[in-house]
DNA sequence: AAGAAAAAGGCAACATTGTTGCAAAATTTT
DNA sequence: AAAATTTTGCAACAATGTTGCCTTTTTCTT
């Protein structure tokens, strides 16, 4: 039960009640490489928690800086653990995403920093989101 | 008429039937400097068109390379007209995306091109998608 | 440890968004 | 101008996301 020790700390080290659906999400992010949609966390929930409680837990979790979302080109929001450096309401994920074509895996590079983007006279940057889109190491 | 005759031609060159729907929708992103995502669409045609006719008119202006998408992280695609480069079901579209948080309107910037980025070993890219966040030209 | 206060969960109902099949209408081809 | 093809609009449906309210669970207080 160490996954469980440190899942019910990193809960409370945001302030929120640890319960069941929150713990179980959350191990469900720990235990995946890659990024998980909505869907794939209501089907591996296992029907265990009604659709509304998923997405208020989600958004608990973005809220807090715990998982962050991946903007992708199908609609489906992807979400995926946070490092460290994330802290309540801002992120800092300055590294890109990676989408593959063939596994339907998004993964986060972490080791790839988001280039610096020269914007044109006028533009200010907040935040830059690469996602790039190919075939993964595994599916090569 | 200077428009219809342009719209007119685009449609053809795509072998694309001339229809009200098709022209009143392409003269919507003529018409507009930013991307405009599903909604926009169906409220600026002005309750015209059945919401089936966008739907397939957007996928079939996205099949002909007549616009491309634009990932953003709420969930609502958006859709910009592309440069004569793109030819059908290929896109070349090489430059990134800004999405101002003051205006909400989302621009494609012709001039910026994507970065190369440079992957961990055994990843293959296919596409890089750049979407930067924060204030644009007009509303500073 | 027990009760009070606060937070989260689950249900129902609803709103929005996207899809499919089919017949009517419009466009293109001949 | 008629035939063939394509597109449209409707209806019905499916999937996705939201809100209010009451119950249950968790946390706080003593």
């Amino acid at each position: 039960m160490q996954m469980d020790i440190q899942i019910t700390g990193l809960l409370k080290r945001n302030s929120l009640s640890v319960t069941g659906s929150r713990k179980k999400i959350l191990q469900l992010f720990l235990q995946q490489s890659g990024a998980l949609a909505h869907g794939d966390i209501e089907k591996k929930a296992g029907e265990k928690f009604d659709r509304v409680t998923v997405y208020r837990t989600l958004q608990a979790f973005v809220d807090k800086g715990i998982i962050h979302t991946i903007p992708t080109a199908d609609n489906s929001i992807r979400y995926a653990l946070c490092k460290d450096e994330c802290s309540e309401g801002h992120h800092h994920d300055h590294h890109i995403h990676f989408v593959c074509n063939n596994c339907g895996n998004t993964y986060c590079l972490d080791d790839v920093v988001t280039p610096e983007i020269r914007l044109p006279k006028g533009y200010v940057a907040n935040h830059v989101e690469v996602v790039v889109e190919g075939v993964c190491k595994n599916c090569k």
